[in-house]
RNA sequence: GCGCCCGUAGCUCAGCUGGAUAGAGCACCAGACUACGAAUCUGGGGGUCGCAAGUUCGAAUCUUGCCGGGCGCACCA
C-alpha cells in the first residue's frame, strides 16, 4: 500500500507542476509512514513541509494542492492535517484487495526484493574448536542464523559460514591440555600446563585419543605430539559444535578452515599484495600493515618477529578471498569485544582495493546469565561456563532462540534461566505461538462443521465488513515494510517485535468476534481474514528460526 | 588517556533512521468463559526520554560537551 500511496503522490507532484502550482526545482523524496495516531489515517505523507522552503509557500498550502491532485477510487480520503501532513485513507474495498493478495502469495508474503539476487556471506559463531558453544556463542548464532534468514527473505543470495580458528596459540593450548591427561593416565605425574583448558571435557577427550591411537603418542617428539592431539581435540570439538549447532536449529554452507588458508598461500598472496602496493614496512624483526594511512588507530603486525604470521594476517588473507570469491556484501557477526578489530580489517580491505563499506559488522553484546537473578559465572578459561547445550536442554531452542533476539543485538542481555522456563504461564514465546495455535483451532472446529475454506473465490472478501477486520489487515499489509527494515539495518529483532505485535492484535480480534458462526458470508470471509494472519505469524516465525506449532 | 556501544515507566526493553498526545511486556490493582483452546481478553495507576546547549517548521531520534555503566586499546586469538 506504501508504494501505491508513494506513486499517486509522485502523479499529484508531476501534476502540480504542471498546472503550475509548484516548481519541484529540486527532486524530493516521497516518504510515507504509518501515523501513530489512529485519527491520522492509514499513512502519511511529510513531503509539503519538506518542500516548503524551496517553493516559498506554507507547507499546509502545498499539501492542499497535492491532495486536490490525488483522485483515486481506492482513496476514501485525503486530509490536510497538523503542520502540513497529508493524511490518506483507503477504501475498505482497497484493504480487501489487499488481502487477497497477501493469501495469493502465501509463504512468499514478506519476501522483498532488497538484494536483487546480489550475493551476501554472514559469518557467524566462529568458535574456537576449543570447547563446547556457550550462551554468548548462541546469541550470536541465533542473530546470524535470523539475519541470513532475513536476507533471503530480502532478495539477497546468502551463504553461510562459520570460520574455524584451527590454528594458532589457542589450539596448541588445548593440544597441550590434552596431551597432558592423555598421558595422566599412565603417569600420575605428568604436568599440566599452567595455561591449559581445565573443563571436564578435556580429560574425555584424552581417553577417547587413548582408545583410538593406543600408546602411540607416548614416544613422540612433544611438538609432533601436541600437533597430534591438538589436531584430535579440534576435530572432535567441531563435531560437538556442529551437533549443537545442529540442536539449535542452525545449519552452515561452510566451515572455512584458518590452518588451511595458511597453508594454501590464500593469506601468504594477501600480504604480497600489500607488499607491492607498499603499504607495509618492517620494524624490530616484524612486518607490519600501514593500517593508519586508512584510518586506523595504530599500525597493526602482519608478520611476528619469529617469522610466525599473526591472527590478523590470516583475518586479511580471508576476508580478502571472500570479495575475490564474489560476495558483494559480507556481515561478520562479532563479538562485542572484538569491536576495536573493526577498523583494522576494514583497512586492510581498503588498501586491498576492496571497498570497505562492503564489509558490515554486527557487534553482539554479551550475555549475563542469570539463574532466579543470580549471575552464573562464566568465562571458558575458568572452565566455569554455561554450555548453550545446557540451556538448549532446559529450556527449548525457541525460548533460547526468541531471548537472544528479543533486543538489539548491541545491548547487553540478560538471560534468565528459571524465568524463561517458570514463565510458561505468561511467556511471549508462547503468547506468540498461541495465536498460531488458535487459528489451527478456527480451522479444526471449521472442518468439524464441514465449512469449506473458499479460496480465491470471488467476492468472498466483502463479508469483511468491520473496522476491526480491516484494521488487521493493515498490520498485514505492514509485513514486507518489516523484512525490508530488518534486512537494510540488519536488525533481526525488528521480526521479533512485530510477530508478538501482530499476536497481540489477533487475540483481541479473536475475543471480540466470532469466525465461525451462523453468518455464512461472514465466516467464509473471516476464515480467509485468520488465515492470512496464521500466515504471516508463520513466516514471521520462520525469519527468526522459531516453530509455528498448530497444537500446543 | 584514546576509541566503540548503552542510559526511555518500579523491572526488561521497543520507538520504523527527524514527525502529530513517547509505547509494549513483566510486576501491581480491579474485572471477563453455558459458543472457535482463558497459554486469552478488558480497565487502571505509573515518564524532567541521564544532564546541558546547538541544528529547524518539529528532537527520544542528528551535532557538541559533560555525568554514569559496559567493552576494547598485544609481535593473543
Amino acid at each position: 500500500m506504501r508504494e501505491l500511496l508513494q506513486s499517486l503522490l509522485g502523479d499529484a507532484l508531476t501534476a502540480a507542476r504542471d498546472a503550475g502550482e509548484l516548481e519541484l526545482a529540486e527532486t524530493t523524496p516521497v516518504v510515507v509512514e504509518k501515523p501513530r495516531e489512529q485519527g491520522h489515517g492509514d499513512l502519511a505523507c511529510n513531503v509539503a513541509m519538506l518542500l516548503a522552503r524551496s517553493e516559498r509557500q506554507p507547507p499546509r498550502k502545498i499539501a492542499e494542492t497535492l491532495a486536490a491532485q490525488i483522485n483515486d477510487p481506492r482513496i476514501e480520503s485525503v486530509e490536510v492535517a497538523g503542520p502540513g501532513f497529508i493524511n490518506v485513507t483507503f477504501s475498505a474495498a482497497a484493504w480487501r484487495e489487499r488481502l487477497g493478495d497477501i493469501l495469493e502469495k502465501g509463504d512468499g508474503f514478506g519476501r522483498v526484493n532488497l538484494g536483487e539476487g546480489r550475493r551476501v556471506q554472514v559469518e557467524f559463531v566462529s568458535a574456537n574448536p576449543t570447547g563446547p558453544l556457550h550462551v554468548g556463542h548462541g546469541r550470536g548464532a541465533a542473530t546470524g542464523d535470523a539475519l541470513a534468514r532475513v536476507l533471503e527473505a530480502a532478495g539477497y543470495e546468502v551463504e553461510r559460514e562459520y570460520y574455524v580458528n584451527d590454528a594458532g596459540r589457542q589450539m596448541r593450548i588445548l593440544g597441550r591440555s590434552v596431551l597432558a591427561r592423555y598421558l595422566q593416565a599412565v603417569d600420575e605425574n605428568a604436568a599440566f600446563p599452567e595455561e591449559g583448558y581445565p573443563g571436564e571435557y578435556v580429560t574425555e577427550i584424552a581417553s577417547l585419543l587413548r582408545e583410538d591411537k593406543g600408546d602411540a603418542l607416548e614416544q613422540l617428539p612433544e611438538d609432533e605430539s601436541v600437533a597430534i592431539a591438538a589436531d584430535y581435540a579440534g576435530d572432535k570439538l567441531l563435531g560437538r559444535i556442529r551437533e549443537d549447532l545442529a540442536a539449535f536449529g542452525v545449519s552452515m554452507d561452510n566451515f572455512s578452515s584458518e590452518k588451511k588458508l595458511r597453508g594454501d598461500g590464500t593469506v601468504e598472496a594477501a600480504i604480497q599484495e600489500l607488499r607491492d602496493a607498499g603499504h607495509t614496512y618492517e620494524e624490530g624483526g616484524a612486518e607490519w600493515f600501514r593500517s593508519t594511512d586508512f584510518g586506523d588507530d595504530k599500525d597493526r603486525p602482519l608478520v611476528k618477529s619469529g617469522g610466525d604470521l599473526t591472527y590478523f594476517a590470516a583475518d586479511v588473507g580471508y576476508h580478502r578471498k571472500k570479495f575475490a570469491r564474489g560476495m558483494e556484501k559480507v556481515v561478520d557477526i562479532w563479538g562485542a569485544d572484538h569491536h576495536g578489530y573493526v577498523k583494522r580489517v576494514r583497512s586492510a580491505l581498503d588498501a586491498l582495493g576492496v571497498d570497505p563499506s562492503g564489509l558490515q559488522v554486527v557487534l553482539v553484546q554479551m550475555v549475563n546469565l542469570t539463574r532466579d537473578g543470580e549471575p552464573v559465572r562464566m568465562g571458558k578459561r575458568s572452565g566455569e561456563f554455561v554450555a548453550l547445550r545446557d540451556v538448549i536442554d532446559e529450556v527449548g531452542a525457541d525460548l533460547a532462540r526468541f531471548f537472544f533476539l528479543a533486543r538489539k543485538s548491541d545491548a547487553q542481555l540478560e538471560f534468565d534461566l528459571e524465568l524463561a522456563r517458570r514463565q510458561t504461564a505468561e511467556n511471549p514465546v508462547f503468547y506468540i505461538q498461541y495465536a498460531h495455535t488458535r487459528i489451527a483451532g478456527v480451522f479444526r472446529q471449521a472442518e468439524e462443521k464441514g465449512i469449506p475454506l473458499l479460496e480465491g473465490a470471488a467476492d468472498v472478501l466483502s463479508g469483511l465488513q468491520h473496522e476491526d477486520e480491516i484494521a488487521l489487515i493493515r498490520v498485514l499489509d505492514d509485513y514486507p515494510n518489516i523484512v525490508e527494515s530488518a534486512a537494510r539495518s540488519l536488525e533481526p529483532h525488528r521480526v521479533i517485535f512485530y510477530v508478538q505485535a501482530l499476536a497481540g492484535d489477533f487475540h483481541r480480534f479473536y475475543s471480540r468476534h466470532r469466525v465461525v458462526s451462523d453468518d455464512k458470508a461472514v465466516t467464509a470471509a473471516r476464515l480467509l481474514l485468520v488465515k492470512a494472519v496464521q500466515q504471516v505469524i508463520g513466516n514471521a516465525l520462520s525469519l527468526v528460526g522459531i516453530s509455528a506449532p498448530s497444537r500446543m
